[in-house]
Formats: C-alpha cells, sequence, structure tokens
RNA sequence: GCGGGCGUGGCGGAAUUGGUAGACGCAAGGGGCUUAAAACCCCUCGUCCGUCAAGGACUUACGGGUUCGAGUCCCGUCGCCCGCACCA
C-alpha cells in the first residue's frame, strides 16, 4: 500500500507553530553552557527576501542548529538594517511616510523568514529605525565625540547630485555614486567624521589574526588602509612669485633611495600653494581646472596624458648644494593621497619618466641592476624599478636599494630635512548625510558655542514624522520647527544639525546590540562579554571592505569609550557565494522565468512565452538580479515544494563559497529526495526495531556494515558541517540513505536494531539542513520530544575502524589491483600478499622487484 | 600594472591534503511496473582500442620537473574570474 506524499507546506507550517511556542530558540544570557553566536548579515527590508537571503539564512541555520545539537548556548538572532534611502524614494513616489513603508515591508519579509523555519531567537529581534536603537547610537556618538573619535571637520567631500547627499570615499566607485550610479561632485561642506584612521595602523595589523577570515578579504582590507613606510622631506622654496608662508615644500616618498635622481617637484592641483598660486595666475586656474575634468576611471587615467604647468619656482636639492629643481603642478599627483606634492625620479618612476621625457627634465639613473655597469646602463625607453645597487649618488654609492633607504632617511632626519612617516591611503569616515531617513546627528549649532553635543539627558534626538518629500532635498532642512532648539550651554536659540547618519554607522553594531537588545545602554557589557565575539559571521563579499571595516573600527571605538571588551567582533567570517538563474528575452524585453516555458533538452532545449506562446531566447547565466529579472521568488518555491526543499537544494552540490545556479531540475531533485527519505521511513519502521530497544550483543555482518556506514558518515557530516562544507555533508547523506535503502532488503542478528539506529540517525544528520521533514520523521519513529531538542548523536569510533582494509596495489605507479587484507596485517605480510597477486605478477613482465613501498592502510607500490 | 583565486566527464562538483581520480547529484541511455502517462524501482554512463568479453592504453588547461607515487608540490605557458589602482 504505496503511502501518502509528504505535503511539506502543510507540515511545515506546523512545526514551525511548534518551535515557536515552544520557545525552542530562545537564547538565555545566563547559561553555563559554551556559547556560540551564528550570524547572518541582516536584511535590508526593501519588502522580499530573494534567494540570495534564502542561501545565507540557510547556511548560518545549519551551523546554528548543529551547533546547538552539539550543545553550545547558541545566539542566533535577526534584524532589519531599516534606515536608508529606498524608504525615502517609496516615500516621495507612493505618498507614503518611511517609516510606514519600512515596518510594512518588516513585517512581509518578517514572515517570508518564519516559513523558512530558521532557528532564530525573534525576542531579539529589532530594527536600526527604532527609537530605541537610534537613541542608543546617539549615545555611543557622543562617547565617541568625547573621546576624540568623532569630529566635525570642513572637508572636501563626494557629492552624489542625484541621491543629494555626501558619500564616503568607500561608497564611490569609478567616479560614480555606489547606490545612484551619478557622477560624484567634490564640494567643500561641514561633515562629520569617525576618526578609523587612528586605528589604521591596529586594524591592518590585527588582520593576521583573523585566521578565521577568507585571506582575500584580509588582503581586500590591506590594500584599502594602504599603509607605505617613506620619508617625508623638506625642500626649501624659492622664486619671485612664491607666496608668502610658503619657504618650504613637504613631499613624501616611499622611494628616497633615489633622492640623487630627482629632476623636478610636483604638486597636486588641489595643493594649497597651487590653489594660492592660482589665485594670480590665470593660466594656472585655468590648468587646474582642466584637471578637475579628468575622470577616475581606471580607462580615462590610461589614455590621459602626463601634463604638468612650471609654476616658475624652484625647490633646493636637500643634499647637493645650489642644485634646484623646478616645480611643476602635474595632473597626476593625487592631493587625497601623501602631502599632495612628490619629487620626481624619472629614471625609477614610470610615471615621472613619462612625464620628464615631453618636458625634457633630466633623467638620471641611480638605481642600477647587478652586473650592469652605471657608465654604460641604458634604461631602454622606461623607468627601472626592479632591485639593483645605488650610482650616481654621493655617498650613496654601491649601498643596497633598502640601504640606501635607511642611510638617507638618517641623514635627513640630522640635518632637519625629513623624518620617517607611515602613510595612510585610508581617510577618515565620513558620516553625515543630508537624508531624512537615518539617525540625526545630537548636536546643536549655536552661533555663539559652535557645535554643542545634545545632552545625553535630551536624547534621543527623534526624527519627526511630520515631513514631506514632494521636493528634492532634506525634508528636516525644511521642517518649520524641528530645527529650532535652545542652545544646551548657553541658552539663546541655536539650530539642530539636520544631517543624518550613514546607516553604515546603524550596522557597525548592530551585532553587538542583539547580546542585549533591551539594554539601556548600547549594550550591557556583562552580555557583551558572554557573546562577543561572534563565532561565524556569513555574507556576502561585497561587504568586505566597507561594512566589515567598519565594524572593526567600530569595536575598537565601542572599547575605547568602555562599551565593549573585544577588538575583533567577528572570530569566523564566511562569504557565500551568489544565486544565478538563466535569463530570458524576447525583443529586448526580459522575462521573468515564471513567464517562460521550457522544452526539450541539451541543444534542443527551447523557451516560449507563456502568455504567447512566442519563441524566447535563453540568455547567460546571471545573478539574480530586478533589471535581468531572471528572479524566482522564494515564496513560489516555499508553498509549492516547501522550505526544505529549497533550504537543500541551496546546500546541495555547489560550494557554499561559489556562485550556484538555480534550475528546476535542481528543485525538482532536491523535492524527489524528500519524498524519497519519506518513503524509506516508512519502508524501515516494520523492519525496525521499536523504540527503545536495548541494544544487542552482537551483530550479524550485514548489521555490522550498516552501522559502520552510519557511523562514519554521521562522524564526515559533522565534520563537513563544522567546516561549511555543506555540499560536501550532502553528498554524504545521499549516500548513506542509499545505503540504508539496500540494507532493508537484508535480514541477519541485530538487523532489526541496526535499520532503527541507521533511520535515527540519518534523521538527525539531515536535521540541520532539512529541519522540518526531520521532525515529522522524528514523530514517525515514535518519539514525542522534539527532534530540535535532541543532541547530535555520538559517534561510536568503534566503527570508523575495520578489521580488514582494502588498499590499492601499484605497479611503477600504476593501479594494477587492490588487495583487501586484515588491518593489522605487518608490511611483510601486506607486501607478500601483494606480490602474489596475479595482475601484478603480469605487470612485472617477469622483472626483478627492486623496491616494494608500503604505506599502511594507503597503498602498495611495486617498484620493478 | 599590483594583489587574490581558479582551470577535473555532457553539467554542478568529490578526492582522507602527496597514496585506488571522477564520490554524490543533475542530464542521458536501457529495462521493469502501468491500458497509458506521471510517480517509483533496477541497470549503464570519462575517452579510445578490443566483440558490449577478458584485457589494455590514455585522461584532472598545456609543457617540463621533483618523487616509488602528482589533480594535489615546484618552474614555465595559455585561459578565465574577482578586488584594487596615476598611492609617489
Amino acid at each position: 500500500m504505496a503511502i501518502e506524499r509528504y505535503n511539506a507546506p502543510a507540515r511545515e507550517k506546523h512545526w514551525q507553530h511548534v518551535w515557536e511556542s515552544r520557545n525552542v530558540f530562545k537564547a538565555s544570557n545566563d547559561d553555563k553552557r559554551p556559547k556560540s553566536y551564528v550570524l547572518e548579515m541582516f536584511p535590508y527590508p526593501s519588502g522580499r527576501i530573494h534567494m540570495g537571503h534564502v542561501r545565507n539564512y540557510t547556511m548560518g541555520d545549519v551551523l546554528a542548529r548543529y551547533k546547538r545539537a552539539k550543545g553550545f548556548n547558541v545566539l542566533h538572532p535577526m534584524g532589519w538594517d531599516a534606515f536608508g534611502m529606498p524608504a525615502e524614494n517609496a516615500a516621495m513616489e507612493r505618498k507614503t511616510h518611511p517609516a510606514k513603508w519600512t515596518y510594512d515591508n518588516i513585517a512581509a519579509m518578517r514572515a517570508q523568514l518564519k516559513s523558512m523555519g530558521l532557528s532564530l531567537d525573534w525576542s531579539r529581534e529589532f530594527a536600526t529605525c527604532d527609537v530605541e536603537y537610534y537613541h542608543q547610537q546617539q549615545k555611543l556618538f557622543l562617547d565617541f565625540y568625547k573621546k576624540g573619535l568623532a569630529y566635525r571637520g570642513i572637508g572636501k567631500v563626494n557629492w552624489d547630485p542625484v541621491d543629494q547627499t555626501v558619500l564616503a570615499n568607500e561608497q564611490v566607485i569609478d567616479g560614480r555614486g555606489w547606490r545612484s550610479g551619478a557622477l560624484v561632485e567634490t564640494r567643500e561642506m561641514p561633515v562629520w567624521y569617525f576618526k578609523i584612521t587612528e586605528y589604521a595602523d591596529e586594524l591592518l595589523d590585527a588582520l593576521g589574526d583573523l585566521s578565521r577570515w577568507p585571506e582575500k578579504v584580509r588582503t581586500m582590507q590591506a590594500n584599502w588602509i594602504g599603509r607605505s613606510e617613506g620619508l617625508l622631506m623638506k625642500y626649501a622654496l624659492s622664486g619671485d612669485r612664491l607666496p608668502s608662508g610658503w619657504q618650504e615644500l613637504e613631499v613624501f616618498t616611499t622611494r628616497a633611495d633615489t633622492i640623487f635622481g630627482g629632476s623636478f617637484c610636483a604638486l597636486s592641483p588641489g595643493h594649497p600653494l597651487t590653489l594660492e598660486l592660482a589665485k594670480s595666475d590665470p593660466e594656472l586656474a585655468a590648468f587646474v581646472e582642466e584637471c578637475s575634468h579628468i575622470g577616475t576611471s581606471e580607462e580615462e587615467l590610461n589614455r590621459v596624458e602626463k601634463k604638468g604647468f612650471n609654476t616658475g619656482l624652484a625647490a633646493t636639492h636637500p643634499l647637493i648644494p645650489g642644485r634646484k629643481l623646478p616645480v611643476f603642478v602635474a595632473n597626476f599627483v593625487l592631493m587625497g593621497y601623501g602631502t599632495g606634492a612628490i619629487f620626481g625620479c624619472p629614471a625609477h618612476d614610470q610615471r615621472d619618466f613619462e612625464f620628464a621625457t615631453k618636458y625634457e627634465l633630466p633623467i638620471t639613473p641611480v638605481v642600477i641592476p647587478e652586473g650592469q655597469d652605471p657608465a654604460t646602463f641604458d634604461l631602454g625607453g622606461e623607468a627601472y624599478d626592479g632591485p639593483g645597487r645605488i650610482a650616481n649618488s654621493d655617498f650613496l654609492n654601491g649601498l643596497s636599494i633598502d640601504e640606501a633607504k635607511a642611510e638617507i632617511a638618517q641623514r635627513m632626519e640630522e640635518i632637519g630635512k625629513g623624518e620617517r612617516r607611515i602613510m595612510y591611503r585610508l581617510r577618515d569616515w565620513g558620516i553625515s548625510r543630508q537624508r531624512y531617513w537615518g539617525c540625526p546627528i545630537p548636536v546643536i549649532h549655536c552661533e555663539a558655542c559652535g557645535a554643542v553635543p545634545v545632552p545625553e539627558a535630551q536624547l534621543p534626538v527623534r526624527l519627526p514624522d511630520d515631513v514631506t518629500f514632494d521636493v528634492p532635498g532634506n525634508p528636516l532642512v525644511r521642517h518649520p520647527t524641528w530645527r529650532q532648539v535652545d542652545c544646551p550651554s548657553c541658552g539663546k536659540p541655536a539650530v539642530r544639525d539636520t544631517d543624518t547618519m550613514d546607516t553604515f554607522v546603524d550596522s557597525s553594531w548592530y551585532f553587538a546590540r542583539f547580546c542585549s537588545p533591551d539594554s539601556e545602554r548600547p549594550v550591557d557589557l556583562e552580555a557583551a562579554k558572554y557573546w562577543l565575539p561572534v563565532d561565524q559571521y556569513i555574507g556576502g563579499i561585497e561587504h568586505a571592505i566597507l561594512h566589515l571595516l567598519y565594524s572593526r573600527f567600530f569595536a575598537r571605538a565601542m572599547m575605547a569609550t568602555g562599551h565593549l571588551n573585544v577588538k575583533e567582533p567577528f572570530a569566523g567570517l564566511f562569504t557565500q557565494g551568489m544565486v544565478t538563474h538563466e535569463t530570458y528575452s524576447r525583443s529586448g524585453q526580459w522575462l521573468l522565468p515564471s513567464e517562460v516555458r521550457i522544452e526539450g533538452e541539451g541543444d534542443q532545449r527551447r523557451a516560449f512565452e507563456i502568455a504567447t506562446g512566442e519563441p524566447v531566447e535563453i540568455g547567460s547565466i546571471e545573478k539574480m538580479s530586478k533589471s535581468k529579472k531572471n528572479l524566482v521568488d522564494p515564496d513560489d518555491i516555499i508553498s509549492s515544494y516547501g522550505a526544505d526543499c529549497a533550504r537543500w537544494f541551496m546546500l546541495s552540490d555547489s560550494p557554499p563559497e561559489r556562485d550556484v545556479i538555480w534550475t528546476e531540475a535542481g528543485v525538482s531533485g532536491a523535492s524527489r529526495f524528500m519524498q524519497r527519505v519519506w518513503r524509506l521511513i516508512d519502508e524501515a519502521l516494520p523492519k525496525a526495531a521499536p523504540v527503545g530497544t536495548p541494544k544487542p550483543q552482537s551483530f550479524g555482518p550485514d548489521a555490522d556494515a550498516l552501522r559502520r556506514a552510519a557511523h562514519k558518515t554521521l562522524a564526515r557530516v559533522g565534520q563537513n558541517i563544522e567546516a561549511l562544507r555543506f555540499n560536501v555533508a550532502v553528498a554524504q547523506i545521499y549516500e548513506f540513505a542509499s545505503t540504508l535503502h539496500s540494507a532493508l532488503g537484508k535480514t541477519g542478528p541485530g538487523m532489526d536494531w541496526a535499520i532503527r539506529e541507521g533511520v535515527e540517525l540519518l534523521v538527525q544528520m539531515f536535521g540541520p539542513m532539512m529541519p522540518h521533514l526531520a521532525e515529522e520523521c522524528w514523530e514517525r519513529l515514535g518519539y514525542n520530544t522534539l527532534l530540535a531538542d535532541q543532541p547530535w548523536p555520538t559517534v561510536e569510533e568503534a566503527l570508523l575502524v575495520d578489521d580488514t582494509m582494502t588498499i590499492a596495489v601499484q605497479v611503477n605507479g600504476k593501479r594494477r589491483d587492490e588487495l583487501t587484507i586484515a588491518r593489522d596485517a605487518s608490511k611483510a605480510e601486506v607486501e607478500a600478499a601483494a606480490l602474489k597477486l596475479e595482475p601484478v605478477i603480469r605487470a612485472l613482465e617477469g622483472r626483478p622487484v627492486k623496491k616494494v613501498i608500503v604505506v599502511p592502510q594507503r597503498i602498495v607500490n611495486v617498484v620493478a
């Protein structure tokens, strides 16, 4: 009699209700067990979850459930990164309030996440736009301010003309805003900064200790911080037109060893001296203007010619008396790095070489490759930046590059013309945003007292509800009364800062808030001490720099202000791959997969639009995106196949760090397996010993073999889950399910007991992955407990070691046969047995055996 | 240019970290069950030679090397992906 198919959608609702009503996943801050904090990057409440979320949260959930079963007190929370521009855009388009739009979206997405059956502690949920959260964030701001870690400065900022806001350097990609894609303009305005550069060195050094972070992310952060050791040098300036106060020019170099090869100095178009000179020099002003139009894309930079403007000023070489170098303004010198001025050594820097060639400046090689004669060494049309010995350089001659650097640094420091300096590419983090939907910066501007922090007793500075979005710009500026306050210092009328914080501030400490989400302080220190750092953080690689670097800074800043006791927030980081799908298009229009019907296989595969029957072009496989419409709605999958099916598919086949291709075939494969397991339980039950049957003293060979397979699989699945190698764990579960299925036909001493054990282990092994099906099976197996509360089964180590071993036998490295022999056989016995094998004798062709290599339990290699 | 990674059947991918290459899944082919289809079950499935046998040769992008033994380590070549980039 055939059993009914497992009705996943219906049963999943049931089990979700059971878990929720019994508070199974609530984490206690007071627990004797070891803790494990598993966190996935929290979502922006856009309105609907997408497959990327499904993948991310499934991985975290498998780990969280596994750790729970392994006896850890697991914290696995969820929240919402809820401030940000889309809410304001929606407000503009739909005449709704950002708060309503956001909280409606949260409600919808919460329901979707719950339908996935995640083992989350929902009691700790919060949104960053909750007043309680941004209130605490304002406290952090004030504490940072007191410590000098937040400051206000007039800065050149990246202004996004479309989003009408300032962007951090990290948010400008190829000269365009990371969200809007608009060309970013440079503006000067007062901005609040977080002093991330304070920790530049430490953020860099500590990367070395993050052994459970991907190498790639660490490298990216290291490059972003961009530390370079060099020499800050002073060149005396002279010239008729030298403005007062500019007796010296500071330049930074990492190649001080080439100082004797210097033939010019160059200023950035943005250098203060350049701007000073340009005031009285229209030609220079025009040149500066021209430079400001150079784009920042790679292609443009390679195309743009090195150009300069001779200021007529001269810089005196600090070590060659009487040697004067011309001072140019050059288009390739960046203001944002070093001092915004360089000394040019054309022989050993390609840019300087091109520049010197154009302006006919001397090109003197001072580093000579080993084996070359300084007198005859020819650069051959390009700068030489390889190793060598110093020449043409007075007291440096004959030294290596490193020796020369050290020597020069010492000499320059002695004569007061230079000092060793470490420069960073990293800039301070500008956090002011001219937007409404963010955390207000708790500062009041008073004409008499300047920028005055809002006293803590007056916090929170709440966002006003009565705002309008009918015109561009910041509604806080336009609000009739919100700005007007009395100065907390002198009591006279003053105005609030109308900027809000970059939303990356919100996400820089949410992981800490989860430890004590109801605390009256940003975090309860005791709770943070217990839970932090996050043991495993999982999210997309796109946050490799921004979010992950800011969070590392925040942990340090919060430690400096007494809020935390850990410097590194995330002990383990895993960056998962994207979810991709085929694209479909018809006459230039993208079509959703659900609008397309596929016929045929392989080369014969054709696609048709369901509505019209028209043929559709099958395009490349790309990341699921709204623009390409290659989206599959998680809701559709969950409501038709079940959450377990979506979860199992996400974990199968593709290694988690790589992209996964979502296919209909893969989904039905996952669904098939669920039904197969369901039937397997049904078939096994009549053959399995009843619950609680004592373990027999001995087992027949078939039962023994089944038990060995079960325990070996159990051991491997555990290892693979811990290593986040879910695809391998899945494969092992498949394999064991098949072994178990074959074993149902076998009998013998202890078989019934072994079958029960096998089925139970199978269910427990896929439990973290398909938790609803597992609960359902657990119940059918005769338990009235929850599988979610069961400990991870214990591996019987004895079963992992077989009495016999099967090893390959090679002749001259080629496999000829295999040999099954007692595990404890001596090398001599193995050798003797191997040499008797017929295929071995044949392969030897009568040649004498020179040597036999026996690696116990691995291999035999007969060398002839 | 700099940095990181990758290259294994028709496809996604395994491979105890130097020890039987191709686990597991998908796709495909054959068979069973069925009036039929779906579902399900069983078998085959890297390439080539050989009768679809016995057996053998080749095979982890390509070319070398180290080693008893290389997908794994080293050198070189080719190709792909990602990140950064006029950073002095």
